[in-house]
DNA sequence: TCTGGGGTCCTGTCGCCA
DNA sequence: TCTGTGGCGACAGGACCC
């Protein structure tokens, strides 16, 4: 382990719903709930505010909405936590050239390797000066931990929060994460903590004392020499900064289960030509097919065939699911359905080897084909969703507070903007359009090359519902 | 009132092959 | 020729993370 806490952990406070309430002036001190609004959605993300009435993340939303009935709940908007991402990695760039992203809102800096920090005393002012930063681009909360391994650092982040910084001094880790629950390790989710509990253990400390070969009994070798490592607060791992995807997939949670199997092939078929546009988007291609299905009753199986060679033609995936797909016994319905591609390889080194099944030559393979499996009925009305930005011809822009019955109701106001007023309208006014995100700073004055290079594009395209 | 979507990693089992 | 063994890839399931 190195001898200063030069590792820094960031973590943005509970990201998607302080960037809604940056958003959207109204918003700001209420609780505010983010996640998928369906009948079977979860919660992404809490504000602090919600997160009072025990709101938090992965909770299905019909009990948040049972907990915080008078919350805002709206659905994701991805591409402006994506731009908000940007401008935050980009800050975490600049003290180093080490940055491991997590997710949209988490990374590790090694600050060593970028020649910013050497000793406690400047990783301090580093971790403070990028709390300032991203303040001032973004205008949102992050927290900071520091010490000398990743495990520490986020340990230190996590106890930072809301809005903080946390240090941790070499030499004192062992004291500090003794009396802590085994659950803070990273890697000890419910069924270890569970399985460790009823060993007896439940404390860091006690795990530590349990010793290297009860642990392996425990919970097997990989995790059981781990989780002693950690305990010992020993963690060597390096901040990582390109990590090469293993697998691309795509999956579906039906709103109903589904049970006419003619249904469920062709929604397999969807899957197939999404997972493969996801594919090729990134340039890759894959050997190894693999079909998720999550039966009625939360049972999960999966299913998978591995091809001679690589391939990256949506026939090819769409006959292999469709085989895998016949191996499975669907009755009682289906909840979910997903398909996979893993063993990836560059895009160029496609087809040196023959496909598994030979294909027909298809014509303009990467057109037209993705759509034309399953024609979705045209929407008869279109769909506004709670929290997407909508624009009006003589109020500006706005967002959807709610519709249904045929209305929308509206709120006008910009991240500028003192709390707005409501409107409704009819759902089909000509005068409302979707728009784009706005910028949540203003930043006439700063500098230009902090911005995001696209605020633009409103969710693509999957604002309509399933039938 | 139930439980998303996108991933990673590990483990056990089975068949093949040297 | 028979049997045992060990390595390895494929496959299925599960835990965990954000």
């Amino acid at each position: 382990m190195r001898n200063a806490p030069t590792i820094l952990h960031l973590d943005m406070d509970a990201f998607y719903a302080s960037v809604e309430q940056a958003s959207k002036p109204s918003l700001r001190g209420k609780a505010v709930v983010v996640g998928g609004l369906g009948p079977r959605g979860v919660v992404a993300t809490a504000s602090y505010e919600a997160r009072i009435f025990g709101v938090h993340s992965a909770m299905p939303m019909a009990q948040a909405r049972r907990l915080a009935p008078n919350a805002a709940y709206l659905v994701p908007r991805f591409t402006v936590y994506r731009a908000i991402s940007e401008q935050v990695m980009a800050l975490l760039r600049e003290l180093s050239p080490l940055v491991e992203p997590l997710s949209l809102d988490e990374a590790f800096v090694d600050l060593e390797a970028g020649g910013t920090a050497w000793d406690e005393e400047s990783a301090r002012l580093a971790g403070i000066k990028l709390r300032a930063d991203i303040r001032a681009v973004t205008g949102l909360t992050g927290s900071v931990g520091l010490a000398a391994s990743k495990m520490l650092a986020k340990i230190a982040s996590e106890q930072a929060k809301p809005d903080g910084l946390v240090l941790i001094e070499p030499g004192t880790e062992r004291a500090l994460l003794g009396p802590m629950p085994v659950r803070t390790l990273p890697g000890v989710g419910p069924a270890t903590g569970d399985h460790l509990r009823r060993a007896g253990i439940t404390t860091v400390e006690e795990l530590a004392e349990a010793g290297e070969d009860e642990l392996v009994r425990l919970v097997g070798k990989a995790h059981g020499h781990a989780l002693y490592a950690m305990a010992l607060a020993h963690d060597e791992r390096p901040v990582v900064a390109e990590r090469e995807a293993k697998s691309v997939s795509v999956e579906d949670t039906y709103d109903v289960d589904i049970h006419d199997r003619l249904r469920i092939g062709l929604e397999v078929q969807r899957l197939a030509d999404r997972c493969v546009g996801r594919l090729r988007g990134a340039g890759l291609s894959g050997r190894t097919i693999v079909l998720k299905v999550r039966r009625y009753d939360f049972s999960t199986l999966t299913r998978s065939e591995t091809l001679r060679g690589p391939t990256d033609d949506p026939a090819v995936v769409r006959e292999a699911a469709a085989r895998l797909l016949d191996s499975v016994d669907t009755t009682g319905g289906v909840r979910l359905l997903g398909v996979g591609v893993s063993g990836l390889a560059d895009y160029t080194q496609e087809d040196l080897f023959a496909q598994a099944m030979p294909s027909p030559p298809a014509a303009e393979p990467d057109k037209g084909e993705v759509e034309a499996v399953a024609e979705r009925p045209e929407p008869v009305e279109r769909q506004w969703r709670a929290g997407q930005d909508i624009r009006h011809t003589e109020y500006g822009h706005g967002w959807v507070q709610g519709s249904g019955l045929g209305r929308v109701t509206v709120r006008f106001e910009t991240p500028q903007s003192p709390p707005g007023r409501v409107r409704t309208f009819l759902v089909g006014d000509p005068a409302l359009d979707a728009a784009d995100p706005l910028p949540l700073v203003d930043h006439v004055s700063s500098d230009p090359a902090s911005l995001p290079k696209s605020w633009s594009g409103a969710e693509g395209g999957e604002a309509t519902s399933r039938p």
